[in-house]
DNA sequence: CCGAAACTTTGATCTGGATCAACTCGCGGT
DNA sequence: ACCGCGAGTTGATCCAGATCAAAGTTTCGG
């Protein structure tokens, strides 16, 4: 599904984005009003489902968005169809390159998720009025790059085992814990995409999952919902 | 060598940042003459040797800094000792993590550098009040965001010979083309440093490098000196 | 100029994770 | 209820890169 194209054939008039200041989205938080108003009118409120592409890799895009529920995956694709997924964004991320028409990689709904599409034209420009939301997008781009280079030593230099501890406790980072110790949550990545995002193979990611099963450092229900009993235990496994 | 401390210990007067602009180091060119006459007043030149740390991992620096000359690389030490280079800069980069007092990481000359330091709350003051500055800095963490997901992509999915052949490409776009098609110049990492930035070891390094070295896609002089005679060929090497 | 330490290369062997190959489970459609 | 299919698991084998070991090479202090 094209986001994109997808404004340009709705026929109904476009949905303001009058919530994203109450779920304090990146961009509409920082904004004042006037210029709320003026982006609303611009913008489109959007569901979509589980795999379709918001941004496609090398394509162009004239379109930006901010997360309103759901997990947005980040994704490079080699030419010989290998693929790394770079970054995970969960709500209210804002979802885009600034001041670069051509995304160099792709931007694909993990889960179902709410979106709020706006031109990126009229972004930039107001990127460029507005220093208070300027501010709010450079310190999301000062923890993607903080949270890239934490990433980069689990590709380089972890072991499998540590790789899966360590994209349990990122993914456990964003649900909120149940009781001090415990956390339970659902995966919004399938083997496959995990794989994708920790540079192995689907049957390693699948062997380290059970093996960290059965030394009871998590619980597995249905392949998808995962319970940590002490996120202690999981944090240790990732370092030393 | 630490350089916070190096301002408290001289005892000479702190010598001005003149040179910043002129050389559109990413701060000072984004200043205007009165910010930049404070910046300069609170600054202070400094030539550090290949090796020495400039920001300690885990350290509290009250110091920024932006590179005048030389390499300078970014790097996570995990506490078994295992390691991870994160990251490449080069004049006339900003180097530091603004709004956040503790570095995550550590900032080491790779060669011998001169940078101009300066205290990190003028300059977190400054970016507040200066949306130019905000902007410059803003643009350079956008950069480094794309450099560290194709990275990502390197570490993760390409072979150790893709890898090297990547590191050598991100070095030669660093150096200017001697013709349309040659470049050389000199690698600014010893084999232990390329290994802890490509996720490798020393050994498979140098074997890759050797196996470069006869396929004729690269000259090696003197361990340290790279002749690429075709750029193209590099570059073929690394996607598909 | 000499010698030691640090860095690099090269060779032999080992192993963690990839690859190839069944098999199982859960789910949606008929 | 049955079938078919995509997702996940498990087992057997393989191999790219790690590890262990031993030479070169370069640099630099004395």
């Amino acid at each position: 599904m094209d986001v994109a194209r997808s404004k340009v054939s709705d026929t109904g008039t476009p949905v303001a984005c009058a919530s994203c200041q109450a779920r304090h989205g990146v961009v509409c938080g920082a904004l004042w009003s006037g210029q709320l108003r003026e982006l609303g009118r611009q913008s489109l409120r959007r569901t979509v489902d589980a795999g379709s592409e918001i941004i496609a890799q090398g394509s162009e895009s004239s379109f930006y968005s901010n997360i309103m529920r759901g997990v947005v995956k980040l994704c490079k694709v080699m030419p010989d169809g290998r693929q790394q997924i770079v970054g995970l964004q969960f709500a209210p991320d804002f979802v885009g390159r600034p001041f670069v028409p051509e995304s160099m990689l792709s931007a694909q709904a993990a889960t179902d998720a709410e979106i709020c599409v706006f031109p990126r034209d009229l972004l930039d420009r107001m990127i460029s009025e507005t220093p208070k939301l300027q501010r709010s997008l450079y310190d999301q781009a000062l923890k993607e790059l903080d949270a890239a280079r934490e990433w980069m030593l689990t590709l380089g230099r972890r072991t499998a085992e540590e790789k899966v501890a360590s994209l349990l406790h990122l993914i456990a980072t964003h649900a909120e814990p149940q009781t001090a110790t415990t956390t339970s949550f659902d995966l919004p990545l399938s083997r496959a995409e995990i794989a994708d995002f920790l540079g192995l193979t689907i049957e390693t990611v699948s062997r380290k999952l059970t093996k960290l099963r059965k030394s009871d450092v998590i619980r597995i229900e249905n392949f998808r919902h995962i319970i940590v009993p002490d996120m202690d235990e999981l944090e240790r496994m990732i370092s030393a």
